[in-house]
DNA sequence: CAGATTTGATTGACACGTCAATCATATGCT
DNA sequence: AGCATATGATTGACGTGTCAATCAAATCTG
């Protein structure tokens, strides 16, 4: 609920404004030319694309470092096609290993290499450096604070029914 | 300069936050799915991709609909190559046309074809549409300023040279 | 239990993006 | 003019992402 009365997920008649317009372009830009200056980094830094980090990320925190593939997939939010696309990618460069899951027969365990270990945690300092470089180190507290306000917002804006769990935690 | 007396690219020895990092996680991943969603929008709604949308938006707005590819290519900051490749696959839907430049017999003029021209004025009030209700009607006017805060002083940090010019524009 | 349906996962086709190499024309230099 | 170099643009190879189709194993249902 906000200041007028509006509901977050009612329909307002009025049209969007050309700078509401503005400010989407610029944040669709803005985040695309973060994502290639720090994808590529990534890359040069470790050998890694940000997609192959992701992966090892959820990997290297799931417990054992292996998950079923459907997990991962819900794990990272991934289409089962697109992550069985890249599994075969990374499986060929030794980065992931699937094995037969032995409780369904239909399913796949994904885990971590030796390789694949080394290469992430080569990555995670470098890239952590990066993120800090080109984004963190531009905002102030207070801007950091507004991001992650706006982004609760456009999170719950896209998923209403789990709009009530963080609803507590702030501003009690 | 900021309150703290920090110039935006001074670099600070401390390291990132966790807090800060997720931030940053949220950003990519909220603006992937907005960027997903209405991608998958567009195409439905009217056959265009997102590229397609921003080369004809480019066309459209320029003089006679038609731009030198190089122009083109500074004009929605895409690779050349990028920019060869898609024009290819546009060429061959007959959405844009391209010709020899008269002037200098390396160019090309790229412009919009009717089919082009009629495809993009059909996608544009859908799109601003969805734009609007799956983006825009979520933020508060607060947060839509604090959004294009945000977005200038990350665009300021990524292009220090060009960080005076909008400064005028805006609060006088 | 047999047959239909659902589920876990993969595959193929194709659009898209990046990098390095290429090619032809223009331009600069002596 | 002649040659090196710049520039405008394209190409090929390859990694990536999406959609629809497929396949086998599991589960449901009569």
């Amino acid at each position: 609920m906000r200041d007028d009365g509006r509901v977050t997920s009612a329909a307002t008649r009025r049209r969007m404004s050309a700078g509401e317009l503005a400010i989407w372009r610029a944040l669709v830009d803005t985040t695309a030319e973060l994502r290639r200056i720090l994808g590529a980094q990534l890359l040069r830094d470790s050998g890694l694309s940000p997609a192959d980090y992701h992966v090892l990320l959820a990997l290297s925190e799931a417990n054992g470092g292996r998950l079923r593939s459907s997990e991962l997939a819900a794990e990272i939010d991934w289409e089962r096609s697109r992550l069985s696309h890249h599994l075969g990618r990374m499986e060929r460069r030794g980065l992931i290993r699937r094995d037969d899951c032995s409780t369904d027969n239909r399913g796949a365990e994904v885990s971590l290499t030796e390789d694949g270990t080394r290469m992430f945690r080569g990555a995670t300092a470098p890239h952590a450096r990066a993120v800090k470089r080109h984004f963190a180190d531009a905002l102030t507290p207070e801007q950091f604070e507004a991001l992650d306000d706006i982004l609760r917002t456009l999170q719950n804006h896209l998923h209403p029914e789990q709009a009530a769990i963080t609803r507590e935690d702030l501003h009690v």
